[in-house]
RNA sequence: GUGAUCGUAGCUCAGUUUGGUUAGAGCGCCUGGUUGUGGUCCAGGAGGUCGCGGGUUCAAAUCCCGUCGGUCACCCCA
């Protein structure tokens, strides 16, 4: 047997259901709302990630589905889309502001595990071009009204990392802070030292956690423009009524945020996240264009989401072939939509059909009625009985 | 990249420790009957390269090695 490829999934039933379902809410959240759906390219070129996200970033450099074309160019499967989204704008529309949605599969080659897929499918909105702060404000009402509409309660956690300059000088006094207590935390928090030395803030090693609580806090190292921008955002937030919990120690794993970071969190497992990104045009050499963004990860969503609206399901059965093709001509006609058995077995094999694929109403194109599967009730049935149940 | 664990019928699993008839069960599926406002019950039937490859052995689902895949965790991230 041929098995499935590692790390890619199968959304059959209702999984593909809440998959729909998602994508329906996504549009109705964004793409009404002025954000234009982009179909990207699932593949780019190697450069453009190597670029945008970083060099040096797990992403980059073991986590890309790398691959030379028969052309000899060095192509990956994209990892995410914003550096898409934004080669698109300054391709076509670089002297103006655009907002954008996308949603489709993004890849990631690593071992895969509860909510994390190598194929998987991220939902996302930027705001491209010459933006002030109003734009973060935006974009996490409308994820947040995204959400609500989904029925999911989640977490937002926030926090600014401002610029590169300031961070890298905070980072430098980091690893400082860090060498000099090496022997109070874990092993894997000292590979970090010198090369992803904010990361150890995110430990999960309850031994760090100590020295990591004393460690220097970013804030000390931004200036007053970038605190002022943060706390007024902070403030911005309180006005309009939107909780969240301010964490120094959130630290993104893409290299070209600035400021503005956050994600959204339910149970523990990060469902959303993003931030500001006002030098990557120019990192991809592109120009001087900001940027605000937030990504979405679809099957996180699936996983979460519990239920959906469902509809209401009738089925026709019949004792013969003809029966069932008068009355599926007449819907048809009428615009119904309906279940067919399979084949033309015995009835209470259609009866048993019909419960197994979660219907209604039957209706017995043979006797003419229509029954309540969950009552037992049978009217007579011709086409207005059958709309006012539906 | 690291670690744990699993892979036997469509599904859930037993059998693997201690190698030994023809590899089993429940559910599901198909056929016939029963019931007749139908989801019940009865009988029969189909369905298996025991994930794949190699090795050990007189003999492998069972032991060894490799590999692919699932699940979970680390790392990382959506």
């Amino acid at each position: 047997m041929i098995e499935q490829v590692k790390g890619t999934r199968n959304l059959y039933g209702l999984e593909a259901e809440k998959y729909l379902y998602i994508y329906d809410i996504f549009r109705k959240s964004f793409n009404t709302y002025g954000y234009d759906l982009i179909e990207l390219p699932t593949i780019e070129h190697k450069e453009l990630f190597d670029k945008s996200i970083g060099e040096n970033s797990e992403i980059v450099t073991k986590q890309m589905y790398e691959f030379k074309d028969k052309g000899n160019r060095d192509l990956v499967l994209r990892p995410e889309a914003t550096a898409s989204v934004v080669r698109f704008h300054n391709e076509f529309f670089r002297n103006e502001s655009r907002k954008y949605s996308y949603f489709g599969k993004m890849f990631r080659y690593e071992n895969p595990q509860k909510n994390r897929y190598r194929e998987f499918i991220q939902a996302g909105a930027e705001i491209v071009g010459t933006i002030d702060e109003y734009s973060n404000l935006q974009i996490l009402k409308t994820s947040i009204r995204f959400l609500s509409l989904l029925n999911i309660k989640s977490k937002l956690n926030l926090n600014t990392i401002g610029t590169k300059n300031e961070r890298e000088k905070y980072i430098e006094e980091l690893d400082k802070y860090f060498s000099k207590n090496k022997r109070e935390l874990s092993k894997e928090s000292v590979d970090k030292i010198g090369k992803n030395t904010l990361r150890i803030l995110d430990s999960n090693d309850p031994f760090d956690n100590q020295i990591i609580d004393l460690a220097p806090v970013i804030y000390d190292y931004l200036n007053n423009e970038t605190l002022s921008k943060y706390e007024a955002f902070k403030k911005d937030l309180k006005t309009e009524g939107i909780n969240f919990v301010e964490n120094p120690k959130l630290v993104r794993g893409l290299d070209y945020y600035n400021d503005l970071t956050f994600e959204f969190v339910v149970n523990g497992t990060v469902v959303g996240g993003g931030g500001r990104y006002d030098s990557l045009s120019e990192i991809l050499g592109l120009g001087n264009l900001s940027g605000v963004g937030v990504a979405f990860g679809v099957d996180r969503l699936i996983n979460t989401v519990k239920s959906i609206p469902s509809k209401t399901r009738v089925m026709l059965i019949a004792q013969n072939l003809s029966d069932l093709n008068l009355v599926s001509s007449k819907l048809d006609k009428a615009g119904i939509s309906y279940l067919l058995p399979v084949r033309g077995s015995k009835e209470n094999t259609q009866y048993k059909e019909a419960i197994k694929n979660n219907v209604d109403y039957v209706v017995n194109c043979t006797e003419n009625t229509i029954k309540n599967i969950n009552n037992n009730e049978s009217i007579k049935f011709n086409i207005s009985n059958l709309r006012k149940l539906l």
